[in-house]
DNA sequence: TATTGTTATACTCTATAACTATA
DNA sequence: TATAGTTATAGAGTATAACAATA
């Protein structure tokens, strides 16, 4: 006991922090998150679309359009950087935007035809790549581990 | 039973995929990581550095210094973007990259005496700012959590 | 020939803040 | 004045591949 205190007293501020035992939480998260993505935007621009892309294309498939602010919350970048993936995606004619008459301050960014081709197509195929890896859960195992991520995601 | 079925031979694939219980998880993944992300890298921008210069501090901090590939594989970048990262870093003054006598195609990257006394100042005062939140959990949910991440990691 | 790291190219994303047009 | 989105600026990270020096 006494030995152990003795010892926590030689240790410097940096080493006494680096024992904190949430960092190796952080790490895993960390790990986690970036594995996940790799195996995720790998197989994405096999498709032809960088990550955010996706996440637009996925966002819009199946609903009647959005607007940018909308759509910038929704996938998680501000709306400077969207303008940026919406003019990239618009040059691919995969995406337009459309002028709603009552407030012609916003646009309606909806997915076009050849759009909604390609959602058809790259959005099941995309999944069931990802299902190769997550059939190893169960739909328990899936949902504690949603509710953990939930309880992480709440603390900050 | 029948009409459920029925249902389900409805749908597109796209709204067939978009139901795989997967999908929480990974939202949730994403939103657990980018709410830490910026918590964690507002905090180090007030301290004057960026999220993967810190990263690259951290590791070095109490080491003897390492290689530009096996600090690469730590901080979970390329070479090739470390190799801008250590740039930055160098002209901060806060890393040098010595060349070791026995093989002179390598660099052993090393804290200045700066950037040693920047670990020491930074490193526990941004770990204690993540410990603001962290201490909402006990420790035995922080092993709970990093096993679930854990698992997740290895999935892919 | 293999390895370590750099360089070059080109793109994508990020943050911040000022700006335009509309409401 | 407030809002929706764009633009400007500057920086940082990414992938890929060719390259130099050393082993």
């Amino acid at each position: 006991m006494q030995a152990k205190a003795e010892s926590k007293k030689q240790l410097t501020a940096s080493q006494e922090a680096a024992r904190e035992p949430f960092l190796p939480l952080i790490r895993e998260l960390a790990r986690a998150y970036q594995a996940f993505c790799s195996f995720d935007e790998e197989h994405i621009r096999t498709l032809g679309l960088t990550g955010p892309q996706f996440d637009v294309i996925a966002t819009l498939g199946n609903t009647s359009g959005m607007m940018m602010g909308q759509l910038a919350e929704k996938t998680l970048v501000t709306k400077g950087t969207l303008t940026g993936i919406i003019d990239r995606l618009e040059q691919k004619g995969l995406v337009r935007r459309e002028v709603p008459p009552d407030n012609r301050r916003c646009f309606r960014i909806v997915l076009t035809n050849e759009g909604e081709k390609v959602f058809e197509e790259v959005f099941p195929t995309h999944i069931n790549h990802l299902k190769e890896r997550f059939s190893q859960l169960s739909e328990e195992e899936i949902e504690q581990i949603t509710a953990t991520l939930r309880r992480v995601r709440e603390l900050f």
